[in-house]
DNA sequence: TTCGTCATGTAATGGGTTACATGATTAC
DNA sequence: GTAATCATGTAACCCATTACATGACGAA
C-alpha cells in the first residue's frame, strides 16, 4: 500500500521522505496512517529496486533534502499494483488508497475497483441487516448502536458508489476527464 | 486490540476459537478484520499468561473444540486495555472496538472515549477543509471526491458522537443501562 | 535562546498475514 | 459420496510501530 501511494505521489511530482507523508497525511490520513519507521524504509527499498532514484543536489541547498524521483521501472510497478486484480477489497483504506489514484486507472479498472467494493459491501449489509434483527433483544445499547452504525454506513457507501458508476457511465468510456459525481442523498434510510 | 476482543467476548459466556471468531467478525467485521493465524495465537498467549482456561471437556463431545473461560486476571487485564489512558484516537477500528465494549467501562472513561474520538474529528475536520479549499483546483475530480467524503464522514460522525454524548448526559453518571442514543439527524450538511 | 517543525534514519520488538496442513461433521 | 463448513494449528515472512538518535532552520 506504502509502495503504492508513494510512486502515486512522485507521478506527479518529485519529492523528499518528509514531504511525501505530509502531502499522504493530507490526502488520505482521514483512512490511513503510517509513519516515518515505515516510510524511510519503503522508500529505500524501492530505490534499491529501481522505481525511484535520487534527485542530484544541483541548487546548493544546505538543508540535507533527499529528493526522489520515479523511475520508468516505478511507473511500471505502479501500474501493475494499481491494476492488480484482486484488490483487498474489505479493507476501507486500501480501496480509498487506490480510489485516490483511480484517474490513473483504465475505465474498465475503475469501473470493476467500484463494483467490487459495492458487492463486498452488498454483502456485509445484508449479514449485518439480519444479524441486527436476529440479536437486537439480546445486545446492549451500544453494540447495537455500532450495528446501525455499520448498517447506516454500508447503505450511504453504496449509494455513493452508485453516484459514481452512474458518473462513470455517463462519462462513457473514454474517462479522461472524469465528471464530478453527483452527490448521493443522505438521510433516505 | 485482540486480546481486548476475545477477553470482552469470553465475558459473555464460554467460546471456543472458532465461534469467538465467527462472533467477531459478525459485530465487528465491518470495522476490523482478522485471521486464524493472529487469533490462535493470542488464545494461547492469553492462557499462558492465566487470562483465559480451557474448559475441561466433560459433556462426552467427540469433536475437539478448545473451549475457553475467562479468570480472574483476564477480568483485570480487560479492564486495564479497556481503561487505558491513551486510546489509539486515530484509529476509526480502534475506537470502535472499545466503543462496542463500552457498557463495561466507567461512565466517566466512556465520557472521554467519546470526547477524545470527537476532539480528534474535530481537528481533521478543519484541515480536511482547509486543504480541500486550498487544494480544490489542482486536484483531479477523484481526490477531490475523496476529501469530501472524509469531510462529510467526519461531519457525520461528529453529529453521532454528539448524539451520544447528549444521551450518556440524559442518563446522569449511573450509566447502568443506557439508553438508546437518537439517531443523529442526517443530511444537515 | 528556545521552541516548533523540518528532516532523516535505525534497531528492537511485536504482531499480523499467508500459506500450509489436517481432519471431523453436516447437509445435500 | 462429496462439498461446504466446522475446527485447530504452525512456520515463514513481511512489515509496521515504537523508541531512540541526531541535527538544522526559522520564528518568537
Amino acid at each position: 500500500m506504502l509502495e503504492l501511494a508513494v510512486l502515486g505521489l512522485l507521478k506527479e511530482k518529485t519529492m523528499h521522505g518528509y514531504e511525501l507523508k505530509k502531502n499522504l497525511d493530507e490526502q488520505l490520513g482521514h483512512f490511513w496512517q503510517f509513519s516515518y519507521g515505515s516510510l524511510y524504509p519503503t522508500i529505500k527499498r524501492l530505490a534499491r529496486e529501481d522505481a525511484v532514484e535520487m534527485e542530484l543536489p544541483k541548487g546548493e541547498t544546505s538543508r540535507r533534502k533527499n529528493v526522489y524521483r520515479i523511475t520508468q521501472k516505478g511507473e511500471e510497478l505502479f501500474t501493475d499494483l494499481l491494476e492488480a486484480a484482486s484488490p483487498d477489497v474489505e479493507d476501507r483504506g486500501a480501496f480509498m488508497i487506490r480510489f485516490a489514484f483511480s484517474r490513473y486507472m483504465k475505465p474498465e479498472t475503475r469501473r470493476r475497483l467500484l463494483e467490487t467494493r459495492r458487492g463486498y459491501l452488498q454483502n456485509r449489509l445484508t449479514k449485518m441487516a439480519a444479524s441486527l434483527k436476529k440479536l437486537r433483544d439480546r445486545m446492549d445499547a451500544y453494540s447495537i448502536e455500532l450495528m446501525r452504525y455499520g448498517v447506516d454506513e454500508a447503505e450511504h457507501d453504496i449509494r455513493w458508489l452508485d453516484g459514481m458508476l452512474e458518473a462513470e457511465r455517463r462519462n462513457g468510456t473514454n474517462g479522461a476527464v472524469p465528471a464530478q459525481p453527483t452527490r448521493p442523498v443522505e438521510g433516505t434510510s
